[in-house]
DNA sequence: GGGATTTAGTTGCGGATGCAACTAAAATCT
DNA sequence: AGATTTTAGTTGCATCCGCAACTAAATCCC
């Protein structure tokens, strides 16, 4: 562990590392108790909601859900089928699909945020101050533009 | 998003959730371009190298790297047959299995560290001072007691 | 001591996801 | 305009992983 990586740092990326996971775990076993969707879902529902006229492009989707083209479209395929999203083509390129949120798709994201909510509230924010809050934020935004 | 879950927290969670997809994504990209291992298998291979006699018991590894006792089954099933570790029956428990990292899961381990800190370094410490790591450290320290 | 319970690990199964190959449509090049 | 290349999305396949059910061994309890 020689270069650019100092001690100080491996060991903060071990805490990140682990309390992701728990925090990760944790929540989706609230969500599955509460009989609601997994994250992915939440996810690419929520990044819809966003958008302007809740659609967007599948690939664009992709990037923002954090996942690939392809997991992209069986996760569409299985929101589609609940009726959450609808797929429709694009009039000025054949190519494109877009990702339309439903009504329905906005009321389970609202069925699942509170779960969502009370997870974070327990296993992350109780965690940490305002200040805390702000420096993590900035942090990782940071890091973010970095692996842009 | 009332109850205990101020706006900058949210926002915190949510740099913080995708900076870590992210990252581990990045890393993951970089192992399997250099023919290496995925993470999965360096945590695994790092917890036996830390434990006494560089040995644990299934369960106890399950908990260390982050996995289901299935899942452990089956990564220790495919460690194994890379000769990277060796399942030890447990004299005093019948029950028990202690798995044994091999000299050649040590090298192997010293194999993937090189390419996962430089992993580390590019994509998580170049964008935190030595002050920020400490405080990183600090706060998903207390996250992780938080969900033990 | 023998049956009931608990514990450790494994296995069957299904779900999630990525890579590579594929199809179709658009853009580019000549 | 026609051929080539690029782009968007989908599909085949393989891998990873967790839950629930299972087996075997230890512990509990009477």
């Amino acid at each position: 562990m020689k270069p650019n990586l100092p001690e100080t740092h491996l060991e903060a990326w071990r805490k990140y590392y682990v309390s992701f996971w728990r925090i990760f775990a944790a929540i989706e076993v609230d969500l599955a108790a509460a009989g609601l969707p997994s994250l992915s879902w939440y996810d690419a529902l929520y990044e819809l909601y966003l958008a302007p006229d809740r659609r967007m492009r599948m690939s664009a989707l992709a990037q923002s859900a954090l996942l690939s083209r392809s997991g992209l479209t069986r996760l569409v395929d299985k929101l589609e089928k609940e009726r959450l999203i609808e797929r429709r083509a694009c009039a000025q390129d054949g190519r494109v699909q877009h990702a339309q949120l439903t009504d329905k798709g906005v009321a389970v994201l609202r069925k699942i945020w509170p779960v969502y909510r009370a997870g974070l509230a327990k296993y992350f924010a109780a965690h940490l101050s305002e200040v805390e809050a702000k420096q993590v934020a900035a942090i990782f935004t940071r890091v973010i533009a970095g692996t842009q």
